[in-house]
This record gives structure tokens, sequence and C-alpha cells, in this order.
DNA sequence: GCTTGCATGTAAGAGGTTACATGATTCG
DNA sequence: CGAATCATGTAACCTCTTACATGCAAGC
């Protein structure tokens, strides 16, 4: 049920619509919580219907009516609920680790461009969330003060970069593993 | 498909049952792709029904007999097919961050309970991995040579410990800013 | 006698992905 | 004139979780 608090979460930052909730789990929120348009629609469909939401109809020039939704006072009540029980530290999933002790059964060095494809979208993410918060925050050292939601959305994208930072070298430290497999056994082609 | 694909993985490392197979998906494997024996049962035998596995039954004394996998030609060619094709680079879900830009609008210092738990729990996988390192495989610098399989299981390890590491250190970051927050408003209450 | 471990499953439901569908406007 | 952006949805399907169910053996 964490894409409902999510979006909970997302409303009470920002009002909006379907569309700019899906945009917006592209880019901010969608950096540790990920949904597509077709998801997003359904579940505001249901939470409205549960009485967690208000929606207003907007009318546009230029572009298409669109549906604001913003945060009733039971969804409020019902973000603070979650707040307050506690969830599980959950696993990580890792596709691209399954491989990597999947290579052992196949030519590991077959692996290095697709291990060096990923290293290269991490770093961009990395560069990308540097970018935000030279943008956002003024930097790794904010100027405080800022309030108490751009100090947690901070905090966040620390956790984001941080996350970004280890898996980058991580990778490297897989791609010397790999190449050093490689060199151990010349018979093997890339 | 993932799962399917981490079970090749697991049973070309060792034949075994479902419920072995369970029990290594809470360990090993489960470090980066977790399963339920319900997912586990149902998709063996959907793999055994596409030929992708053997089955043998084997009789045990004082324990039920079991049926034990092992991987048929055309797993491992599903397998190889599955290496050499790229996968995307997925990204993170942490319901505990949704949670933290939650805390703009309850009392934040009233996370803190919650951050400290999943910071101990990382912190004790920290420490299991750590231990399982030394075990396996000798420490971090291993002294070589080891086989392929056991350098790239070794590969896979240092990322989740690195993972661990990097989440502890975020985590202690949050708690620094979750106090600071309470400390400039001393009005609220943990 | 009770709990834990071994071993396998069914059933229902929630959550999530992929494909398809529509229609207006703006920009190159 | 075609592509991209804004805006909302349906339908089918797959995956995953949770609850329930069974039965034997070993150890406390």
């Amino acid at each position: 049920m964490a894409l409902e608090h999510a979006i909970l979460v997302s409303l009470l930052e920002k009002p909006g619509s379907g569309y700019e909730l899906a945009r917006r789990f592209d880019r901010s929120i969608g950096y540790f919580w990920t949904a597509t348009h077709q998801q997003i629609y359904r579940v505001l469909r249901r939470m409205d219907g549960d009485g967690l939401l208000e929606v207003r109809e907007v009318a546009q020039q230029g572009r298409p009516d669109k549906k604001e939704y913003s945060v009733a006072a039971p969804g409020r009540a019902a973000l603070t609920a979650w707040l307050h029980e506690p969830v599980e530290p959950e696993s990580i999933r890792h596709e691209l680790a399954v491989k990597i002790r999947g290579a052992a059964f196949d030519e590991p060095s077959a692996l290095i461009s697709e291990v060096e494809r990923h290293r290269e979208a991490h770093d961009d993410r990395l560069r990308h969330y540097l970018a935000g918060e030279r943008r956002d925050f003024g930097g790794p050292d904010a100027p405080r003060p800022l309030d108490v939601g751009q100090e947690l959305q901070h905090a966040v994208l620390r956790g984001g970069i941080a996350f970004e930072r280890m898996t980058v070298a991580w990778l490297d430290d897989v791609l010397d593993t790999l190449r050093r497999l490689r060199a151990a056994r010349p018979g093997s082609r890339d």
C-alpha cells in the first residue's frame, strides 16, 4: 500500500492531477518509488472513493481539463496513522546481481558491456541528483535555515546520492573482477 | 521474470527441492532477490512444465520425500539467452524514504525510533554479511585463487556489504537531521 | 505433549506491467 | 504535416503476498 502513501505525501507537498503525479513519479518522488500513470489513475479513483481525497475540476485553455486532487482530512489521518506504525526493513531486488552470479555458467566477460551500461546509467543519475541538490538546496552543505519539508527532502536526496555513488563504485569493482577473470583465462573471447 | 532466472542460477550452483530453494532465498540468493515458498513452488511447476528443469523424487529417512530439481539443457539455454539480452537498470523502492518525506506533515521526531530500528536492522545485516565473507572467502582480500563462481559470488556479496554500509551511514545522517529539527523546535514532544 | 523443522501445496486478493485507445494543442 | 505534450482512461495479464491446510519426525 505504499503507493497510496507516496501519493498522499506528494499531494500534501502540492496538489495536482493524475498526469502531474505521473510526472513526479518519473522524477523527485520516483527516485524511491515508481508508478505508471495507469496505476496512479486507478489508485486515485479508489482513494477518492474512500474519501481520502478531494477533487476539483479545473478548466484550462489550450489544454484538456484536468482533475486536481488534494488531500482531505481522512487522507491526512491515514498518512499519520501509517507514519506511526512500523514498516519492515525491505530487502533490495537487484536483477543485475542475479546476472552476475549467473555469469559463472556462461562467459563472464560477455557481461562486461552490460555492466558498463548500468554503471553509466547510475553515474548519469548521480550527476542528475547532484545538479538537483545544487539547484534546490544550494549544495551538500545547505545555507540554513530551510523549512522542515525541505530539510527532509534534502535528507532523502542525500540518500539517493549515496546510493548511486555506492552503486557506481561497486560496479567498477565488478568490472575489475570480470576483467581479471578474462585475463586469467586467455582462451575466452569478449 | 527474474525469479525464474534466479532459480536457474541457484539450481545450477546446486540442485535442490522447493523447500531448499525457499531457504536459500532467505539467505545467500535472498540478499538481492526474495521469494516465498508459495511462489517458488508455483514457478517450479511452471518451469518443469516448460521443460526447463529435471525432477528426481528422492526418498529420505526420518524426513518427508522431496523432489530434487536440477536444470535441464533448455533451462541452461534460457539462462544464457537472458544473460545476453540487456535488462533495464532498476530504480529502488524505499518505503522508509516515503515516510521520511511524509514526516514533514506530522511530528518529525516521532520517526526517530522507527529510523533507529531500521538502522539496527541494516547494521545486523552488515555484520552478518561480513561474517559470511570471512567464512566463505577469507575476508575482503581473499587469498587467490578462487574459482570463477566464487569470485562472482564474492563480488555480489561485496555489493551487499557496500549497500548495507551506505544505508547505515545514511540513516545516521537522517537521525542527525531529525534530532536537529527537534532541537530547533523545543515545543515538540518525542 | 508442544514446538520446531522438513516438505508440499491451494486459494484469494492486492499490486504492478503492458498494450490499446482517444482527442486536443503546440512546436518545429 | 508529423511529433510531442497534456490529459484520462480500459483491459488483460502477470507477479507477489497473505492466509489457510496437511502430515510426519525429532527434540525438549
